[in-house]
DNA sequence: CTGAAAGCGCTTACAG
DNA sequence: CTGAAAGCGCTTACAG
């Protein structure tokens, strides 16, 4: 009987690595055998399954997904990339892609590109080189077709969401950006509103280009000549929102509406107009885009158009799981349809303008 | 010469793939020097090495990561997991992370926990199965210290940021949510305020834990003795905030001041107040906690606690890819110091009740 | 129902 | 400066 023995504590640092092998020994058993049973493959009797999953929860046996990748090329990951997960536009998008996801057991790799086209094709490498099963992205800003066929012929199946990338034909999702800019321009115009302004955004992104494309559409079809001047383009953020307020106010004649380029903005807008000294909802109307959560208990509470986050997020990950199970799904965007949502920033009720305001109308 | 031939298109879906023998075959090298030369080896001579990463543009080549860190047992995945990436507290720790590990060309896996420990729990096993290097998590509630355990014995550092995992020796940062919090009523205070209430937040997280200790003990420096009813909790976001108003309000004697869990909370509470028809930094003073970006743009300006955010995240970043070095670290928690924001929204002129205000202080 | 063997695509000593 | 060979830890035909 040794004496002089080195107890090992349980943390051992040096300890072996248990793999399928170790518990194959332990068992006496094929590595094979015991691959199928800790899948539960039908093939391995119930006991010995049993007996192989026991030895593996006992012994600590941490699956090597890098090894079973490299033999089936499946790696179970999928990448999704966007503008900047913290915009609650995306977060939202981003929800429901996860809630899709994760019932299939899939990993779900993030990632921001921040409209960097280097960042972006960074992304891609590293999912293609991790052998990514899919991958969903908003593509950033002059994203070339290139990068999105490099994906697809490298068996990484891209779905779009939100943006769409000129050249490519890959599934994509997102809302009718004109449609509903449409609807939220033709509410004030119902209500009244003859000088109708547009904040934020600019003509880099498809959906800004439908958005504005949406406004003027609204305008010229109620007979309302646009003037240049009401479309003042930013950051399509809370601080482009901001930014706008005072430039805004500077026109004369002032503007009695706004519709902005997203909520954010029209959130960062209301922000500056209260410091303007204007009550957004009385002395001018706000309307928003995307009905983002806090849209809701804004105040006042922001008129919007809901823009389907959630379904596009869902139909997307559907979209790429139906692919990757080898069914046929059809290529092409499918454009979700906006709705509007009447709250409180669109209402107007200028006590102490409005008789010039009134006046003003018919000059 | 061969007739019928049927050519191949570029965008053949049953092409081999390019691998480092493929390259190795194509230039009658060994893959040995292939590997060494696209990894900058300067064992190989320079034109040799030009020769080869020039073949591998050419063919296509895309390295498989799987591969190569089955071998080398590193992967180069950094896994971070918090709370909620869009709530922009998380979001700045988040930037912070990321621009730290960019320039180390680290590929960052993020994944929200929403404090469900089974969701933690899938993300730190599938951090081991895919060899993760690292890991930097905020913890979520009731997190035992046996998962973090797991994940260190099995070769997985971990670093905690934003809270703490009571029994286990790992590097962490957060800032000092007590001092923080202490500032924050100490400044209301100074400035008159006797009633004030804390609003938002539970006893679940040891960062609410430690704002509201720093909440009593403010109060108690100063004399005041501390009303159960003004301590409002509830969640920690926007609706939290925003939902805590009705019951603040319907306090009587009403507080003149209130601080924040968090910006978020604070934000919330004030678009709740505005409704309920009191003009926060004017009828009530409110103070938030964070620092996030939008606490300077929102109106009325928020005075809070920065809580360094930024700092929190590229220390932790930092700390971990020195310990992955091999560099010796210092374990348990770094706090970051805090600083007071003064802005807007903790001023008080409350017009029509100031009267009975003063009153009510002396009664 | 179980096992022996090959192979996924790299990297790493080791040899020359 | 370059090559032959082993091996990382799985899974998958194939055989029995």
């Amino acid at each position: 009987m040794p004496t002089n023995v080195v107890s090992t504590s349980g943390r051992n640092p040096l300890a072996q690595k248990v793999k399928l092998s170790t518990i194959a020994e332990a068992l006496g058993l094929s590595t094979a055998t015991v691959s199928l049973a800790l899948r539960d493959s039908p093939l391995v009797a119930e006991a010995t399954r049993e007996r192989i999953k026991e030895e593996a929860r006992a012994s600590g046996y941490i699956y090597n997904r890098r090894a079973a990748s490299l033999r089936t090329s499946k790696s179970g990951i999928i990448g999704v990339c966007v503008h900047d997960m913290m915009n609650p536009f995306y977060g939202e998008i981003l929800t429901a892609i996860e809630r899709e996801l994760d019932r299939q057991q899939h990993t779900f790799i993030l990632c921001n590109h921040y409209d960097q086209l280097a960042k972006q094709r960074a992304f891609i490498d590293t999912m293609l080189q991790l052998g990514a099963d899919g991958m969903i992205m908003s593509p950033a800003i002059g994203t070339p077709a290139a990068d999105i066929r490099l994906a697809e012929e490298n068996d990484l199946p891209v779905t779009l969401v939100a943006r769409t990338v000129d050249g490519v034909e890959v599934p994509g999702f997102h809302g009718d950006d004109r449609r509903g800019m449409r609807l939220a321009v033709e509410h004030l115009i119902e209500k009244g509103h003859r000088r109708i302004a547009m904040v934020g955004g600019d003509d880099l992104t498809s959906t800004a280009r439908e958005r504005e494309a949406g406004y003027l559409a609204a305008l010229e079809a109620a007979d309302i000549e646009f003037k240049p001047e009401w479309r003042l383009k930013g950051a399509r953020n809370r601080h482009g929102g901001f930014e706008a307020a005072p430039r805004l106010v500077a026109l004369s004649p002032l503007p009695t509406a706004v519709v902005c380029y997203s909520d954010l903005v029209a959130l960062g807008l209301m922000y500056g107009l209260s410091r303007a000294g204007l009550t957004p909802g009385e002395d001018i109307a706000v309307v928003g885009y995307d009905d983002i959560e806090e849209a809701e208990i804004a105040t006042p509470s922001l008129t919007t158009v809901a823009n389907g986050q959630s379904e596009v997020g869902r139909l997307a990950a559907r979209s790429l799981l139906a692919r990757l199970q080898g069914e046929d799904i059809p290529l092409g965007t499918q454009l979700i349809t906006p709705t509007l949502r009447i709250r409180s920033s669109s209402e107007y009720r200028p006590f102490t303008l409005q008789r010039t305001e009134a006046a003003s109308r018919h000059a």
